[in-house]
DNA sequence: TATTAACCGAGACGGTACGTCGGGTCTTGTA
DNA sequence: TACAAGACCCGACGTACCGTCTCGGTTAATA
């Protein structure tokens, strides 16, 4: 008897790890290349040196793919280093984010996916797990370390501090999202440094009012 | 500047107005059933009653045609009734602007259009001028209002007071965009009351620095 | 009112008769290049300098184009010279049936569509309305040709006649055919003289019967 | 002669002979319900219980597998029961080619692998020895017979008797062929009587002459 | 009022990409 | 070594839209 994995495949060939990786790798080429609108996945495959089956025996489509194809950027570049105090590591993130969206993958495809999802619940899923949930905790681990700072207060309402989080979570990517690809202009320090100064100086406020 | 474009033709059959209309009118109906992506313009023409030569005549593809279709909505749906104070006033362009964001065609569209315009300046400017600036006056106006009432101080350095807008507009717009899309949540009363708050305070922080 | 006609498309753009031939004779050439197996619709129209759509609007498949291409072959190539007698007619049919079935084209083709006809019975339709009844007249010519010279009897019984004229058909037919596809091999002007002598022997005998 | 050949296999597992014969049933079913057309030899491994890799070491193709599943039904179906005389042996031999054409499995098939065989040596070759030859023996018993009971002449020339042979053969096969899978029309003791009465009626006629 | 140039609908056209399917090969674990 | 399973590369399938191009026919300003 042994084995009987509960879930897992076991006969046949296994799917090549080496597969993946190329796929996601050549997804990336080409959108920098091509930007979203001219990407297609039968050049994905060829880029790749794979087969358009092998492609689509993964991802159901072009949407499904670039999410993770763009979520291992987000995993690789951002974090939250130390700057010291809270609005240091806000300006930080916020410099970190907008590089992360200036870079011509990030850019073409990040908009799109967000559009496609307006219609498609299992996509909006796939784009809040591999990517936006990722960068709240950011903000979870921000407002952290300003606590234990002492630069702001610990909520007592539990419901309250969440509002709070996501609140501030929405100003800060969405800010930088607007600024970035609406507005098409580029994060340097100095917009940074104001756009900090705001929120921190919008969070001091919000947090003497009861 | 009134009429008779020196160029302009003078002979012949005029264009129908009549054909511009039923073909944004069709528009936005195909962007509320089928959303951006199923969207062809094959449909649009049969819906409007129109041949697709004379939907070609005049716009260059989809992204054009949609930016002028949801740009119209934006014109009907956006203003800045004076409500009497500066956090009240953001809290209406904040709740409108929601609701626009939340009716389907645009929702599907904006998205969609801008990621397109990450690869096509043309597009990024007609974007610019039919949508994003319309919706700047509205904070300049507000700014305007604020001022006279004595809730913001008149800037002496018009640059800084440019930037300052810019600033203000990318956090107003950005935050409902992100709230609206990728978070995927309602813009209620309430939370448009926290926000307004969050801003109002960090203006006044602002303000108050050198 | 004039116009009107009854059945035929009066709006768009007409059909492109230069595509047709295009398409046939692109058909043609793939076929002796290619054989029937390795023929793909793709390729005919890339060398008809078409477009797939184009070809699709026309034909519903490869054995529907494939049987009209080579029925235009036997329109052109077969016919019954009057060679003065029943026996030398036969031996021409024959050999010019067999000069046709030895064309590379035909060669691939024919066994083919009637291969597919066993399950299809639009196409066997198809295939005896281009095809097959077109050499039936040839048999019926024949017959005609050799009462008026006396050398068969006329038939009383038109019911018989028919039967007749099919089983003739099929036995001239059939044994070209098995010869040239299945034993696979040629046929010259002494296997002609055979197999003439042997279906006009036929004939004599079974006309002195009842 | 029991096995042991020579360069064969020694060691590891043997194939199994249950996976020939449940391929080939396969084969067959799946020419019934699906045609040649149709048929994939995924479908014929999976109808078989067996894998793809089972069925490709044992043939190269669709081609030759059907050549062998169909060969078989001629060898078990076609005989030359000694009715007494040469027509009437004629007419045994062209009921039985006749039933066995209008089973569906050989219908669908034999038009099918000999259009490919046009462009196929090896797979003309397997043709010709799993079914054309087979066929051809039942001519030259019948001949026999016919001579010993004195119908028909003994021929001194050895290659005017083989040619002979060559041509009745293509005559009976072929004719019965065309009727069934061209014509479409079935072959009845009637007509099977006709056919008889016209090939010995003609080789009598040919007898007499030099 | 007649001319005439630009418009209009319909729909065929050459393309490109789609997502699926089948062919034949290869790579697992198991017998 | 064979076997079942199933992933692999390849190439064709038939469809859908794209944006362009004829068609025959209409319409309003101009001459």
């Amino acid at each position: 008897m042994t084995s009987a994995s509960p879930s897992g495949r076991r006969t046949g060939r296994p799917r090549s790890a080496e597969a993946d990786r190329a796929i996601l790798d050549a997804t990336r080429a080409a959108l920098v290349e091509l930007g979203w609108g001219k990407l297609t996945l039968g050049d994905v495959a060829s880029r790749a040196g794979v087969a358009k089956t092998t492609l689509y025996r993964r991802w159901a489509g072009k949407s499904e793919l670039v999410v993770d194809a763009v979520a291992a950027l987000f995993d690789e570049h951002l974090e939250l280093p130390d700057r010291g105090g809270l609005q240091a590591d806000i300006e930080g993130v916020v410099l970190q984010f907008a590089a992360l969206l200036e870079r011509p993958e990030t850019k073409t495809a990040l908009m799109a996916v967000v559009a496609e999802s307006t219609r498609d619940d299992a996509l909006r899923a796939r784009i809040r797990s591999a990517i936006v949930d990722r960068q709240k905790t950011l903000v979870l681990l921000g407002r952290e370390r300003a606590q234990a700072r002492g630069e702001l207060p610990h909520e007592s309402d539990p419901g309250a501090a969440d509002r709070n989080a996501d609140l501030i979570f929405d100003v800060i990517a969405g800010t930088v999202l607007h600024r970035t690809l609406v507005s098409a202009e580029s994060v340097d320090a100095e917009w940074a440094r104001s756009f900090a100064a705001l929120v921190v100086g919008g969070l001091a406020s919000v947090g003497t009012l009861p």
